[in-house]
DNA sequence: AGGGGGACCTGTGCGC
DNA sequence: TGCGCACAGGTCCCCC
């Protein structure tokens, strides 16, 4: 589900019933998640203050009051559910899990005003772990990311540079997180569509106005998809129950057979690394 | 060394 | 209605 718009997204959802607020307590269901939940998580949020969430890349980052920084990935069906606590009074009450929508629900946060954040996630393919302030630039999961997409300094230039000598397809290149931080399959079918870049060229291809015009399509694909709230596939939502719109604006994605909103002719598919590519065979070379 | 393919999980939708 | 298959927003490990 998540890529950067979703996770920024949902990293604002949580800041707004988070930060400033204690955990009071963590109920873990289920720690069997892509990665097992490190030994001694529950004990090492709870009684903590959230000082601020930050996102990089497609992660959460939970900074808590004693230094300590939880780093969360929703992989492809994680969300967040936001709830205010049934009984304030038994902070850890978890609805039942046979009833709709709980099932699935893994680890359960209760803040001090009693509002109850509940990690949601079917396919298991996301995960959660400790670090430090100290140790997080050198966290393994953190440490080869790319530059973030959409700050100021990542330019034209910039992009060009990290596709430099990449033999591989553009497409394959932009899902690759340590070449550009938060994109995936579709985002990056859409700015490859606004950018008219066919996604089997070279990556390497890549370089001057081309990387100009790619850069640009990537940040204001980003930027729009925040400002709609994300894009709501299937069951994902923001925190706040409120749905996502931007799958409303995909040029391409999930289009394949329908006419290119610029030239009409139809939308492919094909497959590249066992990904979905949707693209316009005419407006993109 | 870098890139492609499979693995990890569960749910849903479609064709037969 | 039921079954089996294809496919889904991500990442990691292995092998060439």
């Amino acid at each position: 589900m998540p890529e950067l718009p979703e996770v920024e997204t949902v990293r604002r959802g949580l800041a707004a019933v988070m930060e400033g607020r204690p955990i009071v307590n963590v109920l873990v269901r289920r720690g069997d998640l892509r990665r097992p939940l490190p030994e001694g998580f529950a004990a090492a949020l709870t009684g903590r203050t959230v000082i601020a969430i930050d996102r990089r890349a497609k992660y959460l980052l939970f900074r808590l009051d004693d230094g300590t920084v939880v780093i969360a990935h929703l992989g492809m069906s994680g969300s967040m559910v936001i709830e205010q606590a049934v009984d304030s009074q038994a902070p850890d009450a978890f609805p039942d899990p046979n009833m709709a929508g709980g099932k699935h629900e893994h680890i359960v946060f209760s803040v001090g005003n009693g509002t109850q954040i509940r990690f949601s996630d079917p396919r298991r393919f996301g995960l959660m772990d400790l670090a430090t302030e100290e140790t997080l630039a050198d966290h393994p999961l953190l440490a080869s990311i790319g530059p973030e997409p959409l700050e100021e300094s990542f330019d034209g230039a910039a992009l060009a540079a990290r596709l430099t000598g990449k033999r591989t397809p553009i497409k394959s290149a932009l899902l690759d997180q340590r070449i550009v931080a938060g994109l995936g399959n579709i985002y990056v079918c859409e700015a490859l569509f606004a950018a008219a870049l066919s996604p089997r060229r070279s990556a390497h291809t890549v370089q001057g106005g081309r990387a100009d015009r790619l850069l640009r399509s990537i940040k204001s694909v980003l930027l729009a998809a925040i400002e709609a709230g994300g894009s709501t596939l299937r069951d994902h939502v923001a925190p706040s129950g409120e749905i996502g719109y931007f799958q409303h604006n995909f040029q391409v994605y999930g289009r394949e057979d329908e006419p290119c909103p610029s030239c009409a002719q139809p939308i492919h598919r094909l497959v590249q690394a066992g990904r979905s590519t949707f693209f316009c065979s005419r407006c993109q070379r």
